[in-house]
DNA sequence: CTGTTTAAATTGACAGTGTCAATATATAGC
DNA sequence: GCTATATATTGACACTGTCAATTTAAACAG
């Protein structure tokens, strides 16, 4: 009987989340792995599944974590601008694309429903408020009744998600427009707002 | 000595990519498995090797070529519109959401580069063309000189990329804009043109 | 304090994976 | 017909996730 320390942790699962996200982050999603996490703790091979169901539960719980963070952050930055719907809508594509660039692992696995559990009804909750904060701004704002409101804040929400997933999967680089000087990133939401307003 | 019969099928690279194609659609990237193609097509679990390297190199070989097709057919129903930058850029959405739309998986493939080798050369041309197709559109016909044209090209890349994966991902279902009563994916792209245009 | 129940961690096994090395066999070229 | 060469085979190795049985620690009841 050599160590005793190691058994009840009392905040393995805590631990089991931590080192998660950190194999997340610095070696990719399939990087995640239950024997992995186990040895890097110290652990029983065996000892995550007392928390985790399964890997699929551990990489849902990965992901529902980054919602919610995603999400209180847009909210936060959201609040700041102060009813300008131009304003509004470049700190909300702002705070999602610097998210993705931050946490490319994570943002990937947001939306990658074959790794996390499509049922998990707290998953599902995240996603929704995000659609919900960006139609409230368009809703509250948005002048163009040429089409409807929610066709404008899917073509924003796609045009945000695509760019940033083309960024991280390293499909375009970081740029500014060439005529006006800003920054790319800055410049397609603009071209959009140009297609929303009045 | 029970069956000579599958030595040297002769065609057995074909096989294999044609059952990896299979086994993509029908379960997912996940899903192929080095070890069960060759259960599928009857072989030893090793015959793999002598056609493709290793798991990557065999599905940088279906990213390649479905890149390559969807290219050619992008190029293909963009020769049909004669001119006309909105028709040219509704074919060349169109085109992309539908090749999604019907392999869903092949799509999600094209553009997981820890899947895929991305030091590959015939992939990253591949690439190149799609964007150098829509950039070719745009540089013939786009009258709105207030932003750079590749921020116009990059802003529908996006926002095509975005949406199709969004449908994929079952975070958005297929709709009608409310009011005009024309398809989501038609309106979204307007949205986008009518910041473009003039 | 004692005995019992419950939660958490352990070991061990199982089937599966990708990859590599050594071997066997068939085809093609001289 | 002999020899290369390409292709397929078997067997092993180190992994993986998951499950069952077991052991240990903590929590609780009397």
């Amino acid at each position: 009987m050599i160590k005793t320390s190691n058994y009840h942790h009392g905040d393995l699962r805590e631990k089991i989340l931590q080192t998660s996200f950190e194999l997340l982050d610095n070696e990719g999603i399939e990087a995640v792995g239950i024997r992995k996490i186990a040895r890097t703790l110290d652990v029983a091979h065996s000892a995550p599944a007392n928390h985790f169901k399964n890997k699929q539960a551990l990489l849902t719980a990965l992901a529902t974590e980054s919602f919610r963070y995603l999400v209180s952050k847009i909210e936060k930055d959201i609040s700041k601008e102060t009813g300008n719907l131009r304003l509004s809508i470049h700190s909300f594509s702002n705070t999602i694309l610097k998210f993705g660039l931050k946490y490319p692992n994570r943002y990937k696995l947001l939306w990658r429903r074959e790794y996390a559990d499509d049922q998990d009804d707290e998953l599902g909750a995240a996603m929704d408020d995000i659609y919900a904060a960006l139609t409230a701004i368009l809703c509250e704002h948005a002048k163009n009744k040429q089409v409807d409101v929610e066709s404008q804040a899917i073509a924003l929400w796609s045009l945000v998600h695509g760019y940033v997933l083309l960024r991280l999967d390293e499909n375009l680089k970081e740029g500014n427009d060439e005529v006006t000087g800003i920054k790319r990133q800055v410049a397609i939401i603009d071209v959009l707002i140009d297609g929303i307003i009045e």
